[in-house]
DNA sequence: TCTGGGGTCCTAGGACCC
DNA sequence: TCTGGGGTCCTAGGACCC
């Protein structure tokens, strides 16, 4: 009987490569992606391709920065509702497999197969998307999602890599806690001050004194993760969102409240009209404000009942917005409604 | 390095109720 | 009266991911 795996494919260097596809004279040039394509401007390079990254330039990096490193790069705004009809495709060349496929964003999706060779089926994935989209991806192969997810890492770009219990060990043990999915800077930083620096250190620690240390739930998952333990459960069911937000960094801080005031009532509006396509009520409101010293604040309510009203959500974002009392400027600001836990 | 925008989940304290 | 314990809701904040 065939045994069931998990395969994680993930385009390469996704939206760069649909920015080159519709434009082949970019080939081989360093292009990135970010923000409104203006470097000059407040953003982030959201990808950049390899030709760019041989500059020092990564995703989430300031433009600024990005052009300081390459001033000759092609720099391209970011253009979303492409992208989303290009992933649609790349999601449909996949379902054409005899797999489960649950997308995890743009550019990614787990799958779920049962064969008894995972090599030769993301072999035919790899070739078809390559064939029907002109993308090139790298498919992971694992024993769980974890490991597929990290098997992707190594399989990029344009590969594939099998990462099990067999060569967890071997692969994962001697490499940083960061190296984990799920553990971030901050988590691996607190970790490496508790002594443990690498994923073998991490599982062989105590659960108990993780507890201690980062709470009953993240503690002991911290040391299930460095032992390479993930879910094999692979979902084909839609998603369901559990929040809508919107929100814009201004190019000029903002001072003058009644343009705050104006700026937050035209967010909230933009999160009502996505409340209403989701056909579920908001049951909270919450309002987020960076100061211009990058200090992120976020307050909210409940709303006296779920409401799926503009006004009533505007009304809501302009009551949340009136119980701040700072008057620091303003480079950010945000709304967002949750919708009912369960609902 | 002068730091986007869209999300998810966990933690913790206080209020409130029984 | 000097003082328990559990459950749930609300809110703020932190961390992470793509």
């Amino acid at each position: 009987m065939p045994a069931d795996w998990i395969l994680h494919v993930d385009l390469d260097q996704f939206i760069a490569a649909v920015e080159v596809n519709r434009h082949p004279e970019l080939r081989g040039r360093p292009v990135v992606v970010g923000g409104r394509g203006d470097p000059t401007e407040r953003a982030v390079v959201a990808t950049a391709s390899y030709e760019a990254r041989e500059y020092g330039i990564q995703s989430g990096m300031p433009m600024k920065t990005a052009v300081r490193r390459c001033p000759q790069a092609v720099f391209l705004p970011v253009d979303k509702s492409t992208y989303e009809e290009v992933s649609a495709r790349v999601m449909a060349v996949l379902r054409k497999f005899p797999v489960i496929v649950e997308v995890l964003g743009w550019d990614e999706a787990f799958l779920g197969a049962r064969t008894d060779d995972p090599e030769a089926l993301a072999a035919g994935i790899r070739r078809a998307v390559a064939a029907e989209t002109g993308l090139s991806c790298s498919v992971g192969i694992g024993d769980n999602k974890l490991r597929a997810k990290l098997a992707t890492g190594f399989a990029k770009p344009g590969g594939v890599y099998r990462l099990t219990r067999e060569n967890w060990d071997e692969v994962m043990g001697h490499r940083p806690t960061e190296a984990l999915w799920g553990i971030g800077h901050k988590t691996a930083r607190k970790l490496a001050g508790l002594g443990l620096h690498t994923v073998a250190e991490l599982a062989a620690a105590d659960p108990a004194g993780l507890a201690a240390h980062f709470g009953p739930t993240l503690g002991p998952w911290y040391r299930i993760l460095a032992l390479g333990v993930g879910d094999r459960e692979v979902s084909a069911t839609p998603y369901v969102p559990r929040s809508r937000g919107h929100e814009t960094t201004f190019q000029r801080n903002l001072t003058d409240p009644a343009e705050i005031g104006r700026e937050v009532a035209a967010l909230a509006r933009k999160v009502a009209e996505d409340v209403a396509a989701e056909g579920r009520p908001a049951a909270r409101v919450a309002v987020k404000i960076r100061f211009a010293p990058f200090v992120t604040r976020t307050k909210s309510i409940t709303l006296p009942a779920p409401t799926s009203d503009s006004r009533e959500i505007e009304r809501a974002a302009l009551e949340v917005l009136t119980r701040y009392s700072d008057d620091r400027p303003v480079r950010l600001l945000g709304v967002r409604a949750e919708f009912e836990p369960g609902g």
